[in-house]
DNA sequence: CTACTTTTCGACGTGTCTGTCGAAAAGTCA
DNA sequence: TGACTTTTCGACAGACACGTCGAAAAGTAG
């Protein structure tokens, strides 16, 4: 198992059967997806699914933690960063962005977050540290003037939006710049959600 | 079987599984909620539900139907109206408010459309129709100039909206009035989906 | 070619959920 | 009370999906 190319070639393998649960998850939902899909979508024989992961629960818990933490691994450095809460949101955002469109079928299925009936997991706790963080730099940013003042609930549907807005951002294939984001938060976060 | 009291007892439990029904699709998804779950939701054992219902699906597709038949019933009438289309479409829309009022559970349901496997069914047709009316009247509304123009994709997506929207109007338990609804399509289709 | 490792999958055991059946319990009515 | 109907549910059978196991197939290296 030292071998170079062969643990390449068996994590492209692994990663091929993610995309094809995440397809199938996306489509039908995780429930009714089932394991024999999966591996006929991959292009494997049911069993074979096994040899990559223990169970389907951990096929869900893997996109899962896949997708935050590359997510999360971008955005770090920009998090510690000293900035005005507005750049330091804005560039967050962007970075979100280039980040989603490295694999928007990943991320869609991330932040539409499904009904989960499994007990907390590691990846529930990137979403919550994510939206803490965004959170903290709002308020930080209400605080400054630097954007309108509204309250907690507003704030969340609204970041929600943001986050759904990105999706789209990168629909025409090219790279998303400051621009984009800086109309996109404009045009979210201006309009009261209620 | 012919006892006055008998068919409405025996109604009015139907319902109750129903309304315990919907909790749980609504809460779990169709596909997680068990026989079992619903069955100790309304108070009864699980083979009773089989005296009501032949099968889940069936439980499934009542909802669906009784929602869909209110529905069209309150407004066939109004459809069938001669009157310019942005009337007709606000029209529409407040009976459809007031209805929704009668049971906000029901028709958050109805229009979150959730994804069914099951092949088509005649609930879907009356989905269809309404849609396909509301896309008439608007289409008429856009020739007239009662409308802003825009294209079918954006309008769906709108209507959509609208509807989700009409689930918070009735929020504060008070009757929903013209006003209400004329804010809410001022609002909502005013803004550029895209 | 041979010895060895990695990968694949057919076949099986197990648990769970659906839907059925028949009998018991509850309710009705004279 | 006794005959009859309606309602309830325990217990069973069948289906289906998950996860396991062991052996066959494919790939690698000397």
């Amino acid at each position: 198992m030292v071998s170079p190319r062969k643990a390449r070639e068996r994590e492209e393998r692994k990663q091929s059967i993610m995309q094809a649960a995440l397809k199938l998850f996306q489509e039908k939902g995780p429930e009714v997806a089932k394991m024999e899909d999966i591996a006929s979508e991959a292009g494997f024989g049911r069993a074979t699914l096994y040899y990559y992961f223990p169970s389907k629960e951990d096929v869900f818990t893997y996109i899962f933690e896949t997708g935050w933490t590359r997510l999360w691994a971008s955005i770090e450095e920009i998090v510690e960063r000293e900035e005005t809460p507005r750049q330091k949101f804005m560039n967050i955002l962007h970075e979100v962005a280039n980040v989603v469109m490295d694999d928007r079928a990943l991320f869609a299925f991330l932040f539409s977050a499904p009904k989960v009936a499994t007990s907390e997991k590691a990846w529930k706790g990137y979403q919550d540290r994510l939206y803490g963080v965004l959170r903290g730099i709002l308020e930080d940013g209400i605080a400054a003037g630097e954007f309108p003042d509204m309250h907690a609930g507003v704030l969340m549907r609204a970041v929600g939006g943001v986050f759904h807005g990105l999706l789209f951002l990168g629909d025409g294939k090219r790279r998303v710049d400051s621009q984009d984001v800086e109309e996109l938060v404009e045009r979210i976060l201006q309009v009261p959600t209620d």
